[in-house]
DNA sequence: GCAAGGATCTAA
DNA sequence: TAGATCCTTGCC
């Protein structure tokens, strides 16, 4: 384990094709989980792999705790491109969140990248640097600088598992106040990296 | 439990 | 242009 290369590693996986982001949103968000993101991080000039461990899907239409709900504004306007890019906000005028675009041109729709687990980097990380969507981005050095870049060229990268056999739960979202009953957060069942306790928000 | 922190959006 | 809001975190 300790020995393992990302190589070895991205065997059982596979790079998520454009039409992987085209999906409906909330398979997106679902599907993500148990993915990996492959990442290079300027701090320390190093590549990390990452598992999605929790994620939460905003909707293009009728979820008013979206960004989109009040159509193209100029910071939301990367969530109207076509699916496959990376949607960077700052949030309480300190963190910084990430989000990946989905569905086609027009659409408005994105998945909010919660936590993940690292699964190889070069130098360690504390366990929970990537626990939450503020520590997430500022752990892999992401800004306002890397908003509407592509998943689909060389990092960062998204593979999907050829054999996705991860339980995942399904729970409201965290830290909105609007359109809370939907069950929009998908976690990996029992994983300790994801960032509220998954049994928090069941119907 | 709650303040920090600053951009963003809406209403006027 | 003022005022409310905000997909959080770390400290009290």
């Amino acid at each position: 384990m300790e020995n393992e290369t990302i190589e070895n590693i991205l065997v059982n996986f596979k790079p998520a094709p454009l039409s992987f982001f085209r999906q409906s949103t909330e398979n997106v968000a679902k599907e993500l989980v148990g993915c990996l993101l492959l990442s290079f991080i300027k701090e320390g000039n190093q590549k990390v792999l990452l598992r999605i461990v929790e994620t939460e899907a905003y909707l293009s239409y009728g979820d008013e705790a979206s960004h989109s709900f009040r159509g193209i504004t100029k910071r939301n306007q990367i969530m109207f491109k076509e699916g496959g890019v990376i949607y960077v906000y700052k949030i309480y005028g300190i963190h910084h969140c990430i989000n990946v675009v989905t569905e086609i041109e027009g659409k408005g729709s994105a998945v909010l990248l919660r936590a993940m687990e690292c699964v190889f980097a070069e130098t360690v990380f504390p366990k929970d640097s990537f626990r939450g969507p503020g520590k997430l981005a500022k752990s892999l050095g992401f800004t306002l600088e890397d908003n509407g870049i592509t998943l689909c060229g060389e990092t960062p990268k998204i593979f999907v598992p050829k054999i996705n056999d991860s339980k995942i739960r399904a729970t409201s979202r965290i830290g909105i106040s609007k359109s809370t009953e939907k069950l929009l957060r998908f976690c990996l069942e029992g994983s300790s990296y994801v960032s509220v306790d998954w049994k928090k928000g069941m119907a």
